[in-house]
DNA sequence: GACCTCAGCGCG
DNA sequence: AAAGCGCGCTGAGGTC
């Protein structure tokens, strides 16, 4: 900055005053709260706020009801991270107040602007475009452990809080004008629009069965216990299946079993599960089968436990939910992820830990799972204009077929069920799964090695399987290098919704999977806004959303309103599938559960 | 003690 | 030259 402070410190009165622009517009101000932790629903509470206009005059106060509901009424207000800062105005005043607010926020706009920055965060971006100064952020970050900002002391966190702000406004002024005059305005719209759902979802959270989940890490800490005392009997010392290096000592080094793979940025001896499977098929070694389970199951306890932990206050979880977490558009969940739990019908561990066992839905009501069927492929379709492909999509199941061509009769095939010719139909559905993945990884440009590992082929068959199915689905052959094209040329890629997504030269061969996951993330977004204002409407919000996972949502509905769902699955189908400009249709897939989220069932319309 | 990178692994 | 991609979380092992 060179000259002193890059802001100037005013009264309340005077701050509000000098928000006032000229004309019609309204007032504008950017508005950072500070909290006593990062987990509004389990206690964190606003303890001083901070106000900057465009000319960086500054204010800091105590929060005040009065105050807030002046600023929610008569300005626009800009935030770094809306979503955070709206739920603890709300928190503070009692009640839901963001459905009736006009802002802005900085992140999404830095979103839309570059989307590849690691972090969007506010001090890592200022400094990266004008070397705004970080020292005042380590100063404070090291007093405010655990995200708990009232431990720093007041004249230092009074400078801080000045800093925030005056940074807001400033991303504001560099950001806004250039995404109002542009062709992206629109899709900034719609991540401002896809907030407040959002914080719905997260203020809802999903309860825990926790007595159920004390009980499973029970079982798998016994089971923990067996194999690992079997594991130092075979070894002949403790092992730590937490620690490759360990493992690669037992495996490689004692055991000496041959050394399939190395890992990719250090070069050691691999031992993960893909590797493992390897050695165990072609070995069946004990030790890596009690590696395997052992490795699976600790990580099971300790996801488990953070369920507990987060659930302790209330018995439920209310995770934080990022609706710009992935550079691709794509939302991301945290604290804890749940995103990611683990699954057992189609489990890709060979130990599953049945953890949806420990989600329920809230007393009095059902869970629903709504998930796009296929939506990927139907993307892909859309943008490959591939015919043949969009019939079969609307005629048949595409991966089932895939099945057929890849797991052709061959004599000689590994596999007794392929030599048999036993594929039929996706038949069985192990090789459909197979087919489903391989028919992802050509999309995606990936090569026939790729291919060969997911279809558990020859590289050769898997060569001659690829070729097959490109001739068949040409335009499907072409996209992935069509789209690359386009980003070496241009150095981004648009989806059917207008959202930018900026990729280097060196990343092109990305560019279709960003396409895609980008236009997906459009859909869902869009969704769940048309889902919130629906059911809002037509239940009262009775019936909500919980969480997105890519291409699903979780709601849960009361039992009360069980003899009404067939009509609001109609009124949800119409928010999910009803989208402009797309030459493939959507379908949606719905499942529901009384019980846990393990335990789901069809639902038939 | 704080912070980093890496390997490994769960989901879409 | 060739590469399916995108996340978040954990523990190990290292540096400062």
């Amino acid at each position: 900055m060179g000259r002193g402070q890059p802001f100037h410190t005013g009264n309340l009165a005077a701050v509000l005053a000098a928000a006032r622009g000229k004309g019609a517009a309204p007032p504008i101000l950017a508005f950072d709260v500070e909290t006593t932790g990062t987990h509004l629903y389990t206690g964190a509470k606003i303890f001083a706020y901070a106000l900057a206009t465009k000319r960086c005059l500054t204010y800091v106060g105590k929060p005040s009801k009065k105050v807030f509901k002046r600023l929610i009424k008569d300005y626009v207000l800009v935030m770094h991270n809306a979503k955070f800062d709206l739920a603890a105005v709300e928190r503070f005043l009692g009640k839901h107040i963001a459905e009736s607010i006009r802002f802005h926020d900085t992140r999404a706009q830095s979103h839309i602007v570059d989307n590849r920055h690691k972090t969007h965060g506010l001090a890592a971006l200022c400094w990266s475009l004008c070397q705004w100064p970080t020292e005042l952020d380590k100063k404070v970050n090291s007093f405010a452990r655990h995200g708990d900002y009232s431990v720093v002391p007041k004249d230092l966190m009074d400078e801080y809080q000045r800093h925030d702000v005056a940074r807001t406004m400033f991303l504001h002024r560099l950001f806004w004008p250039r995404i109002q005059s542009s062709k992206y305005k629109k899709a900034y719209e719609r991540e401002l629009a896809v907030i407040v759902p959002t914080m719905r979802m997260e203020e809802k959270g999903i309860m825990v069965r926790r007595k159920a989940t004390k009980r499973l890490i029970d079982s798998l800490h016994k089971d923990v216990i067996k194999a690992t005392e079997e594991l130092r009997a075979i070894a002949g010392r403790p092992v730590n299946v937490n620690s490759p290096g360990d493992v690669a000592s037992l495996l490689y080094d004692e055991i000496g079993l041959p050394i399939l793979q190395r890992t990719e940025i250090s070069g050691q001896p691999s031992t993960g599960k893909h590797v493992l499977l390897e050695l165990r098929d072609k070995y069946a070694h004990p030790a890596v089968e009690r590696v395997l389970e052992i490795r699976s199951k600790l990580k099971g306890i300790v996801q488990l436990e953070k369920y507990l932990e987060l659930s302790a206050a209330d018995g439920f979880i209310h995770p934080s939910i990022n609706p710009i977490g992935a550079t691709t558009g794509r939302e991301a969940c945290s604290n804890p992820n749940l995103q990611n739990v683990a699954r057992t019908d189609t489990a890709r561990a060979p130990y599953p830990i049945p953890a949806r066992k420990c989600f329920r839905p809230r007393p009095g009501h059902i869970f629903l799972f709504i998930d796009y069927a296929g939506i990927e492929l139907r993307l892909i379709t859309h943008y490959a204009k591939d015919k043949r492909m969009k019939h079969l999509i609307m005629t048949a199941d595409p991966h089932a077929f895939a099945a057929e061509i890849f797991y052709k009769p061959s004599k000689r095939s590994a596999d007794p069920q392929i030599r048999k010719g036993y594929v039929r139909a996706g038949r069985p559905k192990r090789l459909r799964d197979s087919a489903k993945n391989a028919v992802y990884a050509i999309c995606y440009g990936g090569g026939a090695k790729t291919v060969a590992e997911t279809l558990g082929i020859t590289v050769e068959e898997a060569a001659k399987a690829k070729a097959e199915f490109v001739k068949l689905f040409p335009g499907i052959g072409r996209i992935s290098r069509e789209v690359a094209e386009t980003v070496w040329h241009q150095g981004r890629v648009e989806t059917a919704f207008g959202r930018p997504i900026r990729l280097s030269g060196e990343e092109s061969y990305k560019a279709l999977n960003a396409l895609i996951q980008g236009t997906a993330a459009d859909i869902i977004k869009m969704a769940q806004v048309n889902l919130h204002k629906y059911l809002q409407k037509a239940t009262g919000g009775e019936v909500f959303q919980i969480l997105p996972i890519h291409d699903e949502i979780v709601f849960e509905v009361p039992r009360k309103r069980l003899k009404d769902l067939p009509d609001i699955l109609k009124g949800i189908e119409q928010c999910m599938v009803d989208m402009p400009n797309l030459s493939v249709p959507l379908e949606i897939d719905i499942e529901y559960s009384t019980t846990s989220w393990e335990d789901k069932k069809p639902w038939d319309m």
